[in-house]
This record gives C-alpha cells, sequence and structure tokens, in this order.
DNA sequence: TTGTATGCGTTATCAC
DNA sequence: GTGATAACGCATACAA
C-alpha cells in the first residue's frame, strides 16, 4: 500500500536536512561529516531507499543498456555465453537487450540500426557466419559506443576488441588425443571460411600432427556449416575414398559430428562404430547418444561472456581506451568421457 | 562524430518552434494542426530523432523492467518462452531482466527481493519445483506490481494470473495415439507434485483410457522430477513386474524419457525396442537418438512467453484490472516423427 | 492552435 | 560542512 517509492526529498524530510546533502552523504563524498553520513545512511537503509535508476541515467546521459547482437539463441553455446554476460550486467547496473540474426547478414544489419537507436552504451557481437562487411557497425564507434566482439573473430585481422576462444590449443589437445589413440587417419571438419572457426582451429590441428611426425593429408580436410546438406557433402568427400576414409574425426562444433555419425549410420558405413570423434561444445546430450564422442571440448562459454561484457564496461568507463584494442584470450578443456 | 543525441531541444529550435509543440506534434496530439505535425515528424525522421528512455520513464514513473523469474534456462522450454518474451517486451519499449532459480526456492525468494529493489513494472514467473508459499510475492502485489505465473501453476488455485500449456489436450492426444496404435498397457511418468505438471497432464491420461475403455491401472503411474535418480527409480517402479511392464509410455517431459530410455538399456530389457514413447518437448535432439520417441508434445514456449508477457503489459496498463484474475491456455500440437 | 512553466529524482556547482 | 539552485530530456496543466 506504500506505494510511493522513497525519495530523496522524503529522506531528506524525514532527516530535516538538505537534498544535496543527503545526496552526498549517500554517494560518500568527502566534504560530509562522518557522523551525518552514518545516520543519513542509516535512515536510507531502514526505509529502503532505492536510488531511481531513470534519474541517474538521465543525469549522467547513459541507457545503461547493453546490445547484445548473436546468431542464435538454440546454440547452448551463446544461451550459456548469455548467461555469463547477464549475471556481470545485472550485478553492473546494467541491462541487456538480445537480438538474433540466424546467422544472416541482413538480420545483423537490421539488429545493429535497432540496437543504436536504443542508444546502447556498448555493443557484444558475435557476427554471422557471412559478415564480412562491417560498416554496419561504423556508426557505432564514430558515436564513441564501444563494440566488443566474441567467439567469432573476422579472419583477416581487424582493429577491434575481441574476446575468444583458445581454439588452437583446444584444437591440438584434441588431435593430440587422437594420436596417443592410435589414430593416423584423422580428419578435420571446419567451419565457416570468413569467421575464426577456421584458422586457429585447423593451426591447433595441424600443429599436432606435425609435433607427432603424421604428414598432412589435404583430403583429411572438408569445411561446412550449420547447414546439415553441406556437412553431409563434407562427410561424403572425405569418405569418398573407402581405402583413405579417416578413422577419426576432429569438427569445429560438435554438433557437426552428430549429423556425420547419423549420416554414416544411414550408408551402413562399414566403420562408423570405430569411427572416434571429438568437436567444440560438450552438449548434456552426449550421454543419450549411442555412438557418442569420446571427448568434447569444452569451451565454457559463461566465462567468454563475462569476459566480453567485463571488457565493454572497462571501454564504457574509459577504464580502457577505445582505441586500445584489446584481445582477450578463454582456455578451452578436453573433457573425455 | 557527432555525438550530442538530438533531443526536443534541438528539434524545436531548428524548427523555430516551442518544445511543448514540437513533442505534442510527435504524440499525435489532436490540438495540433496536421500541416504543423506533419512538419515536425518529416524533421524528426530526418534528423533521426530518438526520444530518451530515460527521460520519459524519469517522467512517467516506471522503470520500463520486466522481471523473469525461472528455474533454468539450459531448459529449452524456457530459452524458447524468453525468445518469445523478449521480443513482445522490446516492442513495447520494455527490457527484462532474468533470474534464474535452480528450481530452488531459496534463490526465488532472493531473486524476487532483487526485482522488487530493481522497482520493476511487473513480473512474469515460473515457479520452482517446491514453491508453495508464495508470500515473497506478497510484496510485489501490495505494490500494485502485477505479476503473471506462466507454464507453472500451483496445483490449488491460487487466485492470480497465469499463463498455461493446454496439456491436458496434449497428453490426451498422447494417449490416445498410443492406443491407436494398439497399445493396452501404457504408463504414465509424472513430474512433481505441487504443480501443474501432474493434474492436467494425469487428467488427459487417465480420460483418453477412459475414453478407449482401458482400464486404469495404478501400477503403471510413477512421479518423478528433474534429478535423474528419481527418474530411475519410478521407471525401476513402472518395469519391478515383468509380466505387467508397460510396453509405452508418456512422459510430462520428453528429457525425462531419454533417461527412462537410457536406463532400461542398461539393463538389457528385453522390450526396449519396442516401447514407444511421447513425452512434452519436441527437442530437436531426438533425430540423433538410436530408440526415439514416436511423437512429441510440441508446447509452442514462444507462444506461451509472448500470452505471458502481454497479458502483463495489459495488467500494467490497467487494460486489465489486477484483481480480474486471468487464464490463458496456450495449445500444443502432437508431432508424430 | 501554440507557447510558458513546472516537475519527475538525481547530481553538481556554487554560495554560505 | 551544509544548503540552495540549475540541469539532464520530456510531458502536461494552464495560459494566451
Amino acid at each position: 500500500m506504500s506505494n510511493t517509492p522513497i525519495t530523496l526529498k522524503l529522506l531528506a524530510e524525514k532527516l530535516k536536512m538538505s537534498v544535496s546533502t543527503v545526496s552526498k552523504a549517500l554517494n560518500n563524498y568527502p566534504t560530509i561529516n562522518e557522523h551525518t553520513k552514518k545516520h543519513v545512511q542509516d535512515m536510507a537503509r531502514e526505509l529502503h531507499y532505492m536510488p531511481n535508476k531513470s534519474a541517474i541515467n538521465l543525469k549522467e546521459k547513459k541507457s545503461r543498456v547493453i546490445g547484445v547482437i548473436l546468431p542464435n539463441l538454440l546454440d547452448h553455446f551463446f544461451t550459456r555465453s548469455i548467461y555469463g554476460i547477464e549475471q556481470f550486467a545485472t550485478q553492473n547496473g546494467y541491462h541487456i537487450i538480445i537480438r538474433q540474426t540466424n546467422d544472416e547478414l541482413e538480420e545483423e544489419i537490421q539488429s545493429a540500426d535497432m540496437l543504436l537507436k536504443s542508444r546502447v552504451d556498448g555493443l557484444i557481437v558475435a557476427i554471422s557466419k557471412n559478415t564480412q562487411d562491417f560498416s554496419h557497425f561504423n556508426q557505432f564507434e564514430s558515436l564513441g559506443i564501444p563494440i566488443v566482439y566474441y567467439t567469432r573473430n573476422p579472419s583477416f585481422n581487424l582493429n577491434c576488441h575481441k574476446v575468444l576462444g583458445n581454439t588452437f590449443k583446444g584444437c591440438y589437445e584434441a588431435t593430440d588425443l587422437l594420436i596417443k589413440r592410435g589414430h593416423r587417419k584423422i580428419a578435420y571438419l571446419g567451419g565457416p571460411k570468413m569467421i575464426s572457426f577456421t584458422h586457429d582451429r585447423f593451426n591447433g590441428y595441424i600443429n599436432a600432427l606435425k609435433d607427432n611426425n603424421i604428414p598432412f593429408d589435404a583430403n583429411l580436410v572438408a569445411y561446412t556449416d550449420f547447414d546439415k546438406e553441406n556437412t553431409i557433402a563434407a562427410i561424403q568427400k572425405l569418405f569418398a575414398d573407402g581405402n583413405q576414409a579417416p578413422t577419426a574425426l576432429v569438427a569445429f562444433k560438435e554438433l557437426i559430428l552428430f549429423d556425420a555419425i547419423k549420416y554414416l549410420r544411414s550408408i551402413d558405413h562399414p566403420q562408423v562404430k570405430q569411427i572416434e570423434c571429438i568437436g567444440f561444445g560438450n552438449n548434456s546430450f552426449i550421454s543419450y547418444l549411442d555412438l557418442p564422442p569420446i571427448a568434447s571440448l569444452e569451451e565454457n562459454p559463461e566465462s567468454v561472456g563475462e569476459n566480453a561484457i567485463s571488457l565493454l564496461l572497462k571501454l564504457i568507463d574509459k577504464e580502457i581506451s577505445i582505441k586500445n584494442y584489446q584481445k582477450v584470450m578463454v582456455d578451452c578443456k578436453l573433457v573425455v568421457h
């Protein structure tokens, strides 16, 4: 029933002080007497005073809203990353607006436009699989609104802030494990070439082969994206030559492996039960699969998200200069099932 | 570079009008001349004028923030429902704060507290599996902050606004389909008894049996929650008597079926490949399973979420009186795989 | 039909 | 150390 929220003015009246003194006391101004400070703060706690965010934002000319652009919330990686972002944002008095692009550049552009109009204080972006042109993000930079790119990194080294998984290391360890288990024909199933899915992971794969003196075979490499047809085409390519067919697979995403195995079973591939797989994801559904990957690369999406927003808030607060481009790497973990 | 956002004042200066006229023109006040209106609106569009949300919220004494309390974002149902909520909220100028309770009452209470302090304009809640006492939500009601309960409904008929899936109908159709496929011993695997998981679904099951003249057998009913151990215990109970073991399963959640099948395989149950299952969920991972459910009950979570926030906004805007308790049902759809 | 003045809750710049 | 006052951007009661 006491439905008038308590304001500074009310607090001041109760305390028989001026609004400005109360404000300063609550904000720990050095010029305020310690005794008054305590008095004010006690009363504020007692009356459950909560500052009005809208008033502060108006005063500070901030929206306290962060925009997050990502391809898809049905991908567990992004859902989990949102969890990390949301937690950290809330703790720091920010809200987030999530926009899904369905991995389409066109929708990414629209999302950027919408978020610009929403006056976001900063942007966290996982680019779409075909984002090559970044001009739709220029307007943010020119307004001094910082952007942190996360998970997905433009292949060409754009000058930007980024938070990425250490997929090189992850892919190296996965490949190494498969080699240690006796595999020699290990295929690599890479993702969309435009983004970081490719380079770091591929290099990890290559380096593990090299360090174990296994010659690289270009026939054991294929690329796909998130479309099942492309994955099947890639698998067909890898298994085209029955004699040279791989005995193990490393994939840029675990989901791809599920499709791969499903396809190999559908064509009754004789070796399907022997093939060992590892991919990025560590999906909890693995435990229900008949032929599960032998290990997973846990990407710690919550941590990636948290690092992204943590960096973004530092940029917003100008603790880090917007031109001082940062690159943060988050480790993957090889989980053997 | 033009980093001073355009305000009403600037607009008024350019137009050589007063701020209030401009404001009224943009808000389509009837007292404003049509010609001036058009003039103002054209100029606003041209200069990309966007009203400052913080100022409006301050003026209107609203936070334009909706709190959403739910058990878990890793459950696809909730992720998808958030999608519906988020879309609708954004379109109407609201933001959402999501709090996960991990299905724990204690965390639910903390979340409610936190959201109250955030001055949310309304609340959307999916209660935890052991929420029986609702006193932590009383403070909202007494401040006139509306609450819509969704998906999970307190068993006892609390006077409240709710948006629920029509699980009765869904369960009826699922059971009916299994009967039509020749099953007579159909087990029902129910969820936590405190919430709506139980009653409506169970009644759907019972009614389908009755309408098909199949006697009800209490041995074919078991209850579990989201813990695997409890699910296994429930399955053990159902399959304790080899001769009377069910040949089909209806479950309150599809995920439960995955655990059930996994367990039955682990004990080499002779009939495991013949058992036909249906549950609520329609998870996309089904296509990777060796022994998938024969059908799924698609709950349309996006629609449930959208209905919840749509109702909530009407309550906030007082289009519906807060005491005029609403109940909205969203249909399920039986999807045969 | 348009303009003037006031206030929403807070912080900051002065003056006392 | 403390208090009056202006300002943030917008909406509206009231005056013209």
